[in-house]
This record gives structure tokens, sequence and C-alpha cells, in this order.
DNA sequence: ACAAAAATGAGAACGTGTTCCAATTCCGAT
DNA sequence: ATCGGAATTGGAACACGTTCTCATTTTTGT
């Protein structure tokens, strides 16, 4: 069992790795299922564990709490969300255009799923310092899909300026965002909010 | 004790009125002091209601949850706050430097209640639909503070792009405290944010 | 002053996130 | 094949937000 492979994937280190790394998906896939289902409050860490097939423990390895769960699912998302845009990147004239078309699209995929959607953006507003990491990770991810969208398709280094654009819009996305999961504003707002802000600080 | 009233007060509809008003206040003072002591874990509502001197049930009947004490909490500053700047408004000349004025002196007095602070942006961060209608309070307060500033001292109407600014404003502050209590920054980050974003919509 | 109604007090009880532990299983190396 | 250590399991236990019950007090209307 230690020579003999019969996995294709030749990077995994070895079987205890894979079967971790497969745990790992099945608690976060698991995850995701439920908040699907029925948002922040579904996704009971007992329930989590039944649906990975795991123990409650074993879920507690991985992420240290449900909080850290939940951020590490939305960073997962948020890194696909970038690959994607690596590979088809908004094709609009101006800045502010694209830049709209970016979010717009993404906020798409958000509303498909309100109640994931809910729990994500719930556990990035509650979170401590423990994860701190996960929340800079998220915002830079954020940010550097904006900045992408800035100055796409060509690939140059942002400026200093597009960086202090893109925070801001990043910031508004995210207060955006935590108003409609609230229930202050419709999803729309999120849309009409960044394309005022994209128009005022690119148009 | 139906006609005879000893009390001073003239405007209280009646006794119940009256005590029902002070324990709402001790209730929220009792809140303000655990969070100035520990922040949002050590505002416990057994130990908010020891403090306020009141039945556990008690504190449930005024504040539905711990989530909405601290948001009525936040409201109850931010009122304050604007309230004070109706008396005392900023002098800069500019409608930038007049902002980043009247949000430097809040940040400084956030700054120095970091817990409650921190215990209300997590309150803020997590609102459920049950709570939209103080988000959304606390939210049009931070707005209005803005808007004063941008043309204060004169008192006119704010037209629609100042409206927009202010609410993009608004919405950089919340992101910029929530990455702050979060250990993501550090305090002064969220000086910079809105000194940065001022400059940006309003220079 | 008295009766009905509302508010409060005191505390038990429940749900869920989190921690902890003993027993077991699995992996990697000899 | 087997051993030592790490990972996992299953479940108990704890903490705190929240709900509920019932007795007691306070307020109101007559």
């Amino acid at each position: 069992m230690i020579t003999a492979e019969p996995d294709p994937e030749p990077a995994a280190e070895g079987a205890l790795a894979r079967s971790q790394a497969a745990r790992r998906r099945r608690v976060l896939d698991a995850t995701l299922q439920l908040a699907a289902e029925g948002g922040f409050d579904a996704v009971q860490m007992r329930d989590v564990a039944a649906a990975a097939d795991v123990a409650l423990g074993t879920v507690y390895r991985y992420f240290a709490s449900k909080e850290r769960l939940l951020l590490e699912a939305m960073a997962e998302q948020q890194a696909d969300l970038r690959a994607y845009l690596d590979v088809h990147p908004p094709r609009e004239a101006t800045p502010a255009a694209r830049v709209v078309s970016v979010l717009r699209g993404a906020n798409r995929s958000l509303r498909e799923f309100p109640d994931v959607t809910a729990a994500m953006v719930r556990s990035f507003g509650t979170a401590q310092i423990e994860n701190a990491d996960i929340v800079r990770r998220v915002t830079e991810i954020m940010t550097a899909i904006i900045t992408s969208a800035i100055h796409a398709p060509e690939r140059r280094a942002a400026t200093e300026r597009e960086v202090r654009i893109a925070r801001i819009l990043m910031q508004v996305w995210l207060s955006s965002l935590n108003g409609w999961v609230c229930g202050v504003d419709g999803p729309d707002r999120v849309d009409d909010d960044l394309a005022a802000a994209a128009e005022l600080l690119l148009g």
C-alpha cells in the first residue's frame, strides 16, 4: 500500500492526506447543502457531521467553529469566482462598465441561493479575531476581483488610486450584501449601490 | 395614588410608564457596562438582568433578543452623536474636510470603548430580518450624520448625488469598523478608509 | 377600597455551539 | 505482520441564549 498507488492522482502525499481532503470536502459540501436548505440556522454542527458522515469532533478538528466553517466556504466560493473571471474576463469598454458587469454576475449567483449567501454574510459580520485570517483572505479576493475588472483585459499592476477605489467598492459590496440579507433592502439594491459607486468613483 | 403626583415629571403618562422607562434604561446601561468590561461575550443576558436588577424575563419583555438589545444601544449612541452634531456642526471649509472631521471625531469616541464598539458592530453584522427596523434606523442616522456634514453649516436639502455619496461613505464606515473589530485592520484604518473615500467622492 | 389586568420575579427547562473523553480504527514505518 | 501514534468515533457534558410557567406585585378602573 506504500508503493502501489492505484490512485491516478500523483500529487497527493498518501492515503491519509487523501482521506482527509475527502473528509474536509464532505464537510464543506454538507455545510453548503444545509445552508441552501435552511440558511444559517439550518447549519447545525451535529447535522453537518451527520450529513458529512463524520463525527462531530471531526468537524471541529477541521474547522474550529461554525463561523470558520462558513467563512472557509465563503473564501472558496470567492476563489472560484475569481478563477472563473480569470478565464472569462469582462469585455465591456470602460472600467466602470466592467466592474458593474462582474459584480452583477456575482450577485446573480448569490441570489440563486439567498440562504447560503445570508449564512456566509452573517458569518462574515460576526467574525472574531481568531478568524481574521480568512476574513482578510475573503476581502483580498473580492478586492482582487474588482481591480481585475477595472483594468481588464490588460493585466498591468493596479495603481494606488485603483486599489483604493477597489477597496471602497468591496466595502460597498459587503455592506450592501449585509443590508440585503438583513432584510433592510431588496436584492436589487446591491446592484444599484455598486452601479452608483462605480459611476461616482470610475465614471 | 391616582390623583396625587409627587413626581415633578409632568410629561409621563403614569407611574407604569415611568417605572418602565427606568427599567429599560437600567437594562441598556447594564448592557453598556458589561460590554465595556468584556465585549460581546460579557453581555450575558443573565448578567444583564442581574446588573439591571431585573428578572431575566423582563429583559426579554423589553428587548426581544441580545442582538436587539445591542442594536438599540447602538441606535441610541448614533442618535446621541447626531444630536451633538446638530449643536456642534463641523466648521471646516470643504465638504470632504467636514465629513472627515465628523467621522474622525466619531471614531475617536468609538475607540475609547473598543469592546462596546465591537459588540455593537458584531450585532449589526449578524442582524436578522426581525431586526431590520433598527438596522435601517441606524444606517439612516449614520447617513444623516454624513449628509449634514457634507453641507454644513447651511441646512438645505441634500441633493440626489449627495445622498448617494453619503450612503457610500456610511457603507465604507461600517465595513471598515467591521474590519477593525474583527482584527483585520487597526483602528487607524477606519479613518484612512474614510478619508480616502471622502477625497475620491467629494474632493 | 377592591377586583381585574398587566407587569415582574424567580427559576426551571430546552436547543445548539462547543468541549471533552474513552474506545476504536486507520496509517505509516519497521 | 505488527506496533506506535495519530485520527476518528460516539456520546456525554457544559455554556449561554431563549422560552416557559407560576406565584407575586403593581397598576388601573370602578
